[in-house]
RNA sequence: GCCCCCAUCGUCUAACGGCUAGGACUCCACUCUUUCAAGGUGGCGGUCGGGGUUCGAUUCCCCGUGGGGGCACCA
């Protein structure tokens, strides 16, 4: 017998990150315990759900690689089932019918806040008997409600909060069928996870004031009633929930942004849950070992997407080969991305070698992709602050430098390697009577366009001879036309 | 209004009555250095308030305050 656990996100759009965490939690306990993991889709109409908001929420599953076993199972498919549960209840004298009309209801809410709560309940009492049956007969539309019990405390232990109470009297008597005859949610969530055998629910905390309900319901229909654990709300950070206007609440937005699905995963398993040490890069498997209900908080969290970007270069830093190169080359244009692969496949170590100067330096692997282009480009563009800095301060000098260094590049360098390179390169500018950095700073501009790169020998070496030297003509070139206009 | 939940640096969190309340992100400084990161070192910064219980409260209890969630013939 193995724990059965689900996720049931209704179909809203997209898979928002408070969603995906819960269903990272439900994801490590069903891995942790060896046990089975349903995906439900909660699309009891109302909210139309279409085709394209299921296969969002199934794309950020996907994504952030958690795998359902049994699903996605569709609320919907259930309805007759709910239906004759509903009748059930009401033929066992656990539920009535309600004539009461919306409009009336909501005019005695407005009066008499108190009474309202039992007030269609007092309806169905003045009721004459076999009065009610009549008027269902002749087709008169009601409600079904669930008897609430009286003066009674409903208690359940959660696995996040512990024990907790709710008095029966505070809560109305929910309607369970619709005068339409559809079943309304409670109701549908409690069948759906009874047929399910689902053991343990695992959801966000604002479903705790619906838990006495459905423990009632369970209760009533004869079921085995399954554990709880309503984990914390993540919040944006104003404290208030999270919504459009925070920014990126999608998944898939963070996808786009070049986040990893592990930094992801790493980053919401930490949200509202800690593993009692010091570490805080984790992988998949280290989440599903370490992971431990017990240990969730019961404090609502602010997403901090500043901490989100840190742990992203941090699997950036653990992410090497051709996964981390996929993911880089995707994000190129066709003929850039074409011209990396020429050169990785003339070279099978240097994708590597420059992958693994970038990814230190990056938080996103756009950011790699983006750092990578004077690598395999034929033209760049040069940053003007770097310009005015580094090449036309002492115009006249850099050209000299540049000059100098193809020429010294060009012909006496046969091994072109960092150490080699390094020599070649202070040995020169000790030659010219200037510092290392009066070099450096000019050739780097001439390279990668900007003021800041991976040391300046691995540039070269990444770059190769070829294009290296090429760069450093263009950018000599560049410089000598600036001159001749200013002139 | 009623019900429920929650409360440690700005943020994420550790400390299941007992060392100067620990770590991480952010920020700052230093270090490394050809730049920028990464790394290393250090710094700023917190137990919401008031009462109890106790030899001793971040921790247990009560009351406030604050925040969040819920109160539908929505899910």
């Amino acid at each position: 017998m193995s724990l059965r656990v689900r996720f049931a996100p209704s179909p809203t759009g997209y898979l928002h990150v408070g969603g995906a965490r819960t269903a990272l939690f439900n994801w490590l306990v069903a891995r942790q315990a060896g046990g089975t993991f349903v995906l439900r889709i909660e699309d009891t109409d109302r909210d139309r759900s279409t085709k394209e908001m299921v296969d969002a929420i199934l794309e950020g599953m996907e994504w952030l690689g958690l795998d359902w076993d049994e699903g996605p199972v569709f609320q919907g498919a259930g309805v007759d089932r709910h239906r004759a549960q509903a009748l059930q209840l009401l033929g066992e004298g656990k539920a009535y019918r309600d004539f009461t009309t919306p409009e009336e209801l909501a005019r005695i809410r407005e009066e008499d806040p108190d009474r309202a709560v039992r007030y269609p309940r007092e309806r169905f009492r003045s009721l004459s008997e076999g009065e009610a049956e009549e008027r269902a007969a002749g087709g008169e539309p009601h409600a079904i409600r669930f008897f609430m019990p009286t003066g009674e405390t409903v208690l359940f232990r959660d696995r996040v909060h512990g024990r907790t109470s709710f008095r029966t009297d505070t809560i109305e008597d929910l309607v369970i069928l619709r005068a339409d005859g559809s079943p309304t949610y409670n109701l549908a969530v409690v069948s759906d996870d009874a047929e399910m055998e689902i053991d343990l629910v695992i959801r966000g905390d604002d479903h705790l004031s619906n838990t006495p309900k459905q423990v009632l319901l369970h209760q009533a229909l004869g079921n085995k009633v399954p554990e709880f654990a309503h984990v914390p709300m993540i919040l944006g950070a104003d404290g208030k929930r999270l919504s459009k206007r925070h920014g990126a609440t999608a998944v898939g937005d963070y996808a786009d942004q070049g986040i990893l699905s592990d930094a992801m995963v790493n980053f919401l398993a930490l949200l509202g849950w800690s593993p009692g040490t010091d570490q805080e890069v984790m992988s998949r498997e280290e989440l599903i070992r370490a992971f431990s209900l017990d240990r969730v908080v019961k404090k609502s969290a602010v997403f901090d997407p500043e901490k989100l970007d840190w742990l992203n270069g941090q699997h950036l830093n653990r992410l090497s080969g051709k996964a981390l190169a996929d993911r880089v080359l995707a994000l190129l244009e066709d003929d850039l991305a074409d011209e990396a692969r020429r050169r990785w496949s003339l070279e099978p170590e240097w994708m590597d070698y420059v992958l693994d100067l970038l990814k230190a330096r990056a938080r996103s692997i756009d950011e790699i992709a983006l750092k990578l282009r004077p690598y395999v480009a034929q033209e760049i563009a040069y940053e003007p602050e770097a310009v005015k800095k580094h090449w036309m301060k002492r115009p006249e000098e850099a050209v000299g430098h540049l000059d100098a260094l193809h020429e010294r590049l060009a012909e006496g360098v046969e091994d072109w390697t960092e150490a080699r390179l390094e020599e070649e390169l202070r040995a020169l500018a000790a030659e010219r009577g200037v510092g290392a950095g009066r070099l450096i700073h000019p050739l780097r501009l001439a390279l990668v366009g900007e003021a800041v790169s991976p040391g300046i020998f691995e540039v070269l070496v990444a770059m190769g001879p070829h294009r290296a030297l090429a760069r450093i003509a263009a950018g000599a070139t560049w410089i000598r036309s600036r001159i001749d206009r200013e002139s």
